[in-house]
DNA sequence: CCCTTTCACTTGAGTGGTAAAGTGATGTTA
DNA sequence: TAACATCACTTTACCACTCAAGTGAAAGGG
């Protein structure tokens, strides 16, 4: 029987990659008290608050449940305020975790960019992204068709 | 402040992808009992069986006592054997665990294609693979790097 | 021959994820 | 108005993962 496909190794090159940056990534960002997914939870914060815990957690493909607890940890480090209106909770940053995304912003954005800058020139990197962006909203598409029908 | 470079867009891409990807994969394997993670684990065996515990923990990108848990649960399951020797611990699929992988083999390299045949042809997907390889290698070679100094 | 190192693996505490069941306010409807 | 549905969030039980400390067997040096 075949070992694999064109698909199955473009996967584990991808699911590899991500692995071993997360890993890096927390390395980078253990000084900061802060890991990869803390990050990017702000992140979306910073670009795009307030958000509800809903609107959060579609935007960074975890579940209500996942969402929730990591919120709680968040809002017990004072990095993130939860108010709620109605049945709706809205999130935003405090001034603490303002200042703390202003701390690391530069770094965790020159660690992502050295993945790529170190390897591949400008256009390639353009065509690299034109082709993510392609699979993911694929990905994207059938997940929603998934979540949806069920 | 920017929010974003060209490096970290493309690294929020990949992640999204892998994300859904993921679940997507675990909603296919739930029917056979298995998740991404011990499927991936199956296929490093079945393609290069026998490995030593820390042999599998480096190809799938696990720390030493992630692997230990992992492989004490497939155990309990009956799908692989451990044998001692000296101090390592040799792994191996059983017969069990060898015919559950042909079972669910066809279908998962199925759905891994289909994320890319849906919406790259055949050269984009060439192109795909050839800059994956070369940004995998590098980020391999940092946590190496990161690994042996510490 | 004991003492230490090393090596491969295990264990403990904690984070991050899922699915599925629970909670508690706010409509909606007979 | 009592019963029901719904919505946003929480909780529970589980798997997967990390780091760091622990274990136990073998190997080497005084």
């Amino acid at each position: 029987m075949r070992k694999n496909t064109r698909g199955s190794l473009i996967w584990l090159r991808m699911t590899r990659f991500v692995d071993q940056s997360n890993l890096l990534s927390n390395h980078f960002l253990k000084p900061y008290q802060l890991t990869t997914a803390q990050f990017d939870v702000l992140m979306q914060l910073f670009v795009y608050q307030p958000l509800t815990q809903s609107e959060l957690a579609e935007k960074v493909t975890v579940t209500q449940g996942g969402i929730s607890r990591m919120l709680v940890r968040l809002e017990q480090e004072g990095l993130i305020k939860r108010t709620q209106e109605w049945k709706t909770k809205t999130i935003s940053l405090t001034d603490k975790g303002q200042q703390k995304l202003a701390h690391v912003f530069e770094d965790q954005l020159a660690f992502q960019s050295s993945l790529f800058d170190d390897c591949l020139s400008e256009s390639e990197q353009k065509q690299l992204y034109a082709l993510l962006s392609r699979i993911q909203k694929n990905s994207e598409r059938k997940w929603k068709q998934y979540k949806g029908g069920q």
